[in-house]
DNA sequence: ACAGAAAACCGATACCCCATCGGTTCCGGG
DNA sequence: CCCGGAACCGATGGGGTATCGGTTTTCTGT
């Protein structure tokens, strides 16, 4: 039984090795399978393991690929800091109840958990973009 | 093969039933499984089905149980916002390289995808925050 | 105290993912 | 044209959620 449902809601959670290949990626841009293989730290999985991982995270479209020669190139179509607010935005998503201050409460939170000079660099960080907001309005 | 790497790294993401079952204790905050049952909308699943989903976020330390009579009665150990909070926490352990200003940008980012006042309320929420900190270091 | 009802508990099944390979096919360069 | 390497395909193993039905345990009302 069981209804097909997509599974754990949530949408695009990576697995270890998917992370591990996009923070090579982030590293040095612009790879083929092999080469990813080769920049892999400690145990390394075979050639066949690493292509498939990096078909599933062209399937999620977190890199591009285009043909060279004849293996693929592989380049990250997300910044770290893309995926980071991309996955952010999903759990956002999922338990969006509507009410906007739920999730900014959650936010500086968050902030102040990590570390208590955050807050401040939270601030300033909103008054740039603020900034920027405002320059888009006025062109 | 594979060597036993617990799964889809990012720890606690939830299923769609598992979100549904929190929804409804966090509108009726004490409830056993037959209560949930009745309570969900649409195709109702068995009192089994229900019973382990409870149970696993009992597991999940999402939910606290006591017996009472027959049955456990089930209330929410976190809220909507501290799970927000706490999913993404796991989302920035997950991405983490060390440098906060990466996070916070993604923060403010997210944010005023959702909606341009949302960045007047998080500086609001900020001052309050700091407000409540300056208070708890003072006591 | 006991019978019957209701819930807990247990194990099985169906799906979905990710990680991992090995073998076969395909293609491009020498 | 031939050959080596990469792509592609299918199988396997492991982990999770969703779903039940049957069995055992535990109340509860009379």
């Amino acid at each position: 039984m069981k209804r097909s449902a997509s599974n754990t809601l949530a949408g695009s959670t990576l697995g270890e090795r998917e992370l591990r290949v996009m923070e090579i990626l982030w590293r040095t841009p612009e790879l083929d399978a092999r080469a990813v293989v080769d920049r892999l730290t400690g145990r390394r999985p075979s050639l066949s393991t690493v292509q498939s991982t990096l078909e599933r995270l062209h399937r999620k479209a977190l890199v591009h690929r285009h043909k060279r020669g004849s293996a693929y190139r592989y380049t990250p179509a997300v910044s770290r800091s893309g995926l980071l607010a991309r996955l952010m935005g999903d759990v956002i998503h999922l338990l969006h109840d509507g009410r906007m201050d739920t999730i900014l409460s959650s936010f500086v939170s968050v902030a102040a958990d990590m570390d208590e000079r955050s807050l401040d660099n939270l601030e300033l960080l909103i008054a740039e973009r603020k900034r920027q907001q405002e320059e888009g309005r006025n062109v």
